[in-house]
RNA sequence: GCGGGCGUGGCGAAAUUGGUAGACGCACCGGACUUAAAAUCCGUUGGGCCGCAAGGCCUGUGCCGGUUCAAGUCCGGCCGCCCGCACCA
């Protein structure tokens, strides 16, 4: 008998899978098997990885291991997001080179993805900072700017101080950059857009066919988006011009009291020009923050412009024009008409300013009478009056009315705006990838030629804190221009990193391309993906961004998809948490550092009280985090896949604990022990039982391993983690114990433990494999199929029903199963625990569930 | 404000989707082995009450109410927490 030793059996078991390409797929049809996608968030190479990332990766390759078994062509790749600021920052703080910090940190990083025994086909690595993957992104934009889904545009943009760099506005969080968590300015600058909103209502309506994705994800989408239907139209401005504003409520037109217009209207500004004061209510309107406090705080401020605009229903009626600092320039046209009786917004405008309120919209049951809008308005749905042809129509049918008024009389029209823009992608920093063009004075924007392609970062660049370091190469972005062959500069903004991260899932199907970002037919065969495993915090982000690019790079001929989703079925992981220490002096203090006395915390060095903070994510700065290196080495990957998929379901964050740990290396070592007396031979797969297997604890202890191998199976199938962990210590706690002289028992036992080998297998793969070998089986279990569950074990011949009286229950009754109802009506009657409780009762009914419970309603 | 989710022992959680609440793990306590400890193994453990005991009774899933033979699960109303979005016209 020994002890299971992981720091042997766990590299060599990792050789063997090597050794027999375990995990290479085959292309799709070369393989002679459904094809199966799994793929985590590829990690972007910080320099370490901790035991919080192995959760994910050990979610991922739990599904491709047991994909594999089902007999699955499982593409299970890696790679790293390896461009960004990062790097930058280290080169500016230290002084290393972002691309040898870069690409040392992947060294590092590998080999500690592999201590973890994922079934990963590393032939398939990418990594997006390397020229042979960035150059056909650079192709890609050139086609999606020929075909218009790339363009460039001067606009104001989101600055963030501390990055130095443009955001896009899914990375403005808060008002914050999403990385510095600096206070976003505004910048007028020029810069390259992806035309996301050209996809706006497809991504929106696709939205409804991933039923694979958590509802949460879809609707954060789906508001991120944010489809209004309504109508645009135009007042004609007294004297001359007109203004266009956006509606979802033309219905309430007759309520108009006001147009306002957004403090950066153009029309503000021109106002402006000759009005001191509205220059001033521009300056101090954008100075007012972003953030929720920042809105909740500000006041509804405005300032009459002077302008009368005719109602577009009675051009004898003229309403007033004013700026106003809720109105965003961003959203609709930038100039909306107030409505206030119908608008909480609008009608704390009118009391403020005395402007008139007129309801027109009255709530069912109210009195025309006696209705009033005082402080709030009514927004709800309602009969229309005080509006004239609208008047006696139902809100809802008041909407399409108004439009075709508005229509009829050339004002304007229904249309659908969204909230979605479209996508900055110029980043002015050096790590990342160049944009491919070239600036010509003669012939303007010129896309570098594709027999250029690609375009490298230089290596001898200067980077600190300031400014975009490629701008300041003194030869970098000079180069002729490809037209004219005059004086030209390269563009020096590399693209956002989220661009990277937007077609790596299509590159890992055809890695080695070096014409093509990937073959086209290869790519389709294997996307989408079929499970994606990732964090929520990128419900909008990277999942929003890769859903556009699928469908560019559809649309630009690259991948031909039916449509354009990239990822079938998504699951959100959550994190693993720590707890956390700060000393008196207010420093983060790792675990390690403290110790708990009654309660208390204690810091070990200097014996002073210390502070226990909350349980959180871990991390470098809350120093909470545990290292892999250390703990593989102490306990061993299959310890860690098992224990951070155990504690908590997978969606949700699971808190690091030393004695959760414990029980992880308990249970391995109570598997391995019971396998190692069993040892070998156990029966293999499908070998003929004794007889006596039948009967006694030998059927027992077969029914339970049967069991629980169907449970397994659609734990996994459904990401229930979790409970398939709890169901293997099921089964271990059903193995009999000692050396029992019973031929049957001892088959049962050899057979529950093969089983329990397979089904621990994708969470504890180098224990499984060793498990396997020990147990005399052939093969690799990682090549071994998954098992299948005996019917006629797992049926349950016998139940055991409970029976309630009054619906407590008094009594349980076993039947064998699909008992006729009137005999267990009797036998529930006539039982000796449940008779006293009749006892001069009467009995009004009697509620038998076949095979689930009996209920007696007596009084 | 809008949208989504959640609330179950000391803790993490489970509950076949309306049918024996608390599986499994952690922790705790008791026992075995040991000179002792560690490790390991066995057992107890929602709360309260009765009983020498076997066992029994009551109660219990945030709170209040409802539907039902039966509610952690469904409905209504509160309370609390978490997440996302937000001056979006």
């Amino acid at each position: 008998m020994s002890r299971y030793n992981h720091r042997e059996a766990e590299p060599k078991w990792r050789d063997a899978w090597a050794r027999a390409n375990t995990f290479r797929a085959p292309a799709p049809d070369e393989a002679g098997k459904p094809k199966y996608y799994v793929l985590e968030m590829f990690p972007y190479p910080s320099g370490a990885i901790h035991v919080g990332h192995g959760r994910n990766y050990a979610m991922g390759d739990v599904v491709a291991r047991y994909k594999r078994a089902r007999g699955f062509n499982v593409l299970h790749p890696m790679g790293w997001d390896a461009f960004g600021l990062p790097a930058e920052n280290a080169a500016i703080e230290r002084g290393a080179d972002p691309r040898q910090w870069t690409l040392s940190n992947i060294e590092i990083m590998r080999e500690q993805l592999q201590w973890l025994g994922l079934s990963i086909d590393w032939h398939r690595e990418i990594a997006t900072c390397l020229p042979e993957y960035y150059k056909h992104q650079q192709a890609m934009f050139l086609a999606f700017w020929e075909n218009g889904l790339a363009y460039r545009k001067a606009s104001k943009v989101n600055w963030d101080p501390v990055d130095q760099t443009v955001l896009a506005n899914e990375q403005v969080v808060d008002g914050k950059g999403w990385r510095s968590g600096a206070p976003v300015e505004t910048r007028d600058l020029e810069q390259w857009m992806f035309r996301v909103t050209a996809y706006g209502d497809d991504l929106l309506a696709e939205l409804a066919t991933l039923d694979r994705w958590p509802e949460k994800v879809r609707t954060m989408q789906a508001n991120w988006i944010g489809k209004s239907a309504g109508a645009k139209f135009r007042f004609e401005i007294v004297g001359g011009g007109e203004i266009e504003v956006f509606t979802t409520r033309p219905d309430t037109l007759f309520g108009a009291a006001f147009v306002a217009l957004a403090p950066d209207h153009p029309l503000t500004k021109k106002v402006a020009e000759a009005r001191p004061e509205v220059a001033k209510f521009i300056a101090e309107a954008a100075q007012l923050g972003t953030s929720e406090a920042d809105i909740e705080a500000a006041e509804k401020v405005g300032v009459d412009l002077g302008v009368r605009v005719k109602h577009p229903f009675d051009p004898s009626w003229e309403l007033p024009v004013w700026a106003a600092n809720f109105v965003l320039s961003t959203y609709g046209t930038g100039a909306i008409f107030g409505s206030p009786a119908g608008d909480q917004r609008d009608l704390d405008f009118a009391r403020k300013y005395a402007l008139p309120v007129t309801p027109v919209v009255l709530p069912p049951g109210a009195d025309a009478a006696t209705h009033k809008i005082e402080r709030e308005a009514y927004t709800g749905p309602g009969t229309i009056y005080n509006s004239r042809f609208l008047d006696g129509l139902t809100t809802e049918a008041a909407i399409p009315r108004a439009i075709e008024e508005l229509q009829k009389r050339g004002a304007g029209e229904a249309t659908t705006q969204y909230r979605l823009r479209d996508w900055g992608v110029s980043r002015q920093r050096y790590w990342g990838c160049p944009i491919p063009i070239i600036h010509c004075a003669k012939c303007g924007v010129v896309g570098v030629p594709k027999d250029q392609l690609p375009v490298t970062l230089p290596e001898d660049v200067k980077i600190e804190g300031a400014g975009n370091p490629l701008a300041r190469h003194p030869t970098w972005k000079h180069v002729p221009c490809p037209t004219c062959g005059g004086k030209a500069e390269r563009e020096t903004d590399t693209f956002d990193t989220f661009v990277d991260s937007s077609w790596y899932f299509a590159r890992f199907t055809d890695p080695h391309n070096n014409d093509a970002p990937f073959d086209a037919a290869i790519a389709a065969q294997w996307l989408p993906v079929d499970q994606y495993v990732g964090g929520i915090e990128h419900a909008v982000l990277h999942l929003l961004y890769s859903r556009f690019f699928t469908r560019a790079m559809r649309d630009c001929g690259f991948l031909p998809l039916k449509n354009g989703e990239p990822f079938a079925g998504l699951f959100t992981q959550g994190m693993v948490t720590h707890e956390t220490y700060k000393s008196r002096a207010g420093t983060w203090l790792a675990p390690s550092e403290v110790e708990l006395e009654g309660g208390k915390a204690i810091e070990i060095s200097s014996h002073t009280p210390a502070e226990i903070g909350g349980i959180e994510k871990m991390s470098k700065s809350k120093k909470n985090v545990v290292a892999l290196g250390d703990f593989i080495e102490e306990y061993g990957a299959d310890v860690l896949r098992w224990f951070v998929l155990s504690d908590s379901p997978p969606e949700k964050d699971v808190q690091w604990t030393a004695a959760g740990v414990e029980g992880a290396w308990r249970f391995v070592q109570r598997v391995w022990t019971a396998i190692d007396e069993h040892g070998s031979p156990a029966p293999k797969v499908g070998s003929p039982p004794p007889p006596g297997v039948d009967a006694g604890a030998a059927l027992a202890l077969r029914q339970t391993a049967h069991r629980v191998v169907a449970a397994i199976t659609e734990d996994i199938e459904n990401f229930r983690f979790n409970r398939a962990i709890s169901r293997a210590y099921e089964l271990m706690n059903a193995m009999p114990k000692g050396g029992a002289n019973d031929e049957a028992l001892m088959w049962a036992r050899g057979e529950a433990l093969r089983l329990l080998v397979q089904l621990i297998a994708p969470f504890m793969p180098h224990l499984a494999e060793e498990g396997w070998a020990r147990l005399g089986m052939t093969g690799l279990a990682a090549e071994a199929a998954w098992p299948a569950a005996d019917p006629a074990l797992t049926a349950q011949n016998v139940v055991v029903v409970p029976v309630q009286v009054n619906g407590k229950r008094r009594a349980e009754i076993e039947i064998p199963r699909g008992l006729a109802e009137d005999k267990v009506r009797e036998m529930a009657l006539t039982h000796d625990r449940v008779t006293p409780f009749l006892d001069g009762l009467t009995i009004r009914k009697v509620v038998v569930v076949p095979d689930r419970i009996v209920n007696i309603v007596v009084a």
